[in-house]
DNA sequence: GCCAACGTTGGC
DNA sequence: GCCAACGTTGGC
């Protein structure tokens, strides 16, 4: 799951201390994907794009199945949509919270070296959903070679942002 | 800031 | 329902 972090950053969901709303995705594709293919305790990747570097930041589990997005009928919300029917809404938001912050960046460079994520869809070029799946083999090679183990310093590899809930 | 990719809009 | 124009995303 996408997001640009000067908007909303893994560090404003560590913040929020709990689970927070992922608010905003006015695509349909990832709206139907929030409907159809999301369920609470599903697990997902926190990425920031638009970022120095972009790149995998952590964890998170999904906490409340998508409900309507409350800001598409908000006229002070940069996302809000006029358009939006108020008995039929078309945009949904989950609950997220935070699982693990990684102690640095997995950018994009370092997951293209790796052949085992060559299929991964956040790879690929023009793939521009906020919202995309990862395989299992996917998700496990990340968080067994990439997520704690680095190349520089390889000190104290311990979590941070462990969820208080 | 460039631009590729692709979603969305709207005229017809 | 085609498709050109336009808008947005997001890496670089």
């Amino acid at each position: 799951m996408k997001s640009e972090p000067d908007t909303y950053g893994i560090d404003d969901l560590a913040k929020k201390g709990g689970p927070d709303i992922w608010e905003g995705c006015r695509n349909y594709q990832v709206r139907n994907s929030f409907r159809d293919d999301m369920e609470v305790g599903d697990l997902a990747f926190f990425y920031h794009s638009n970022a120095e570097p972009s790149g995998i930041v952590g964890t998170m589990r999904i906490a409340k199945k998508a409900y309507t997005d409350p800001t598409q009928f908000d006229p002070s919300s940069k996302y809000f949509d006029a358009k939006s029917p108020v008995d039929n809404p078309r945009w949904l938001a989950p609950d997220v919270e935070l699982v693990e912050k990684f102690d640095r960046v997995i950018s994009l460079a370092e997951m293209r070296e790796h052949e085992e994520l060559s299929e991964m869809l956040v790879l690929r070029k023009g793939q521009r959903l906020s919202v995309l799946p990862v395989t299992e083999r996917e998700w496990d090679f990340i968080l067994k070679n990439l997520a704690r183990g680095s190349s520089v310093g390889s000190a104290s590899g311990h979590f941070e942002g462990e969820s208080r809930s």
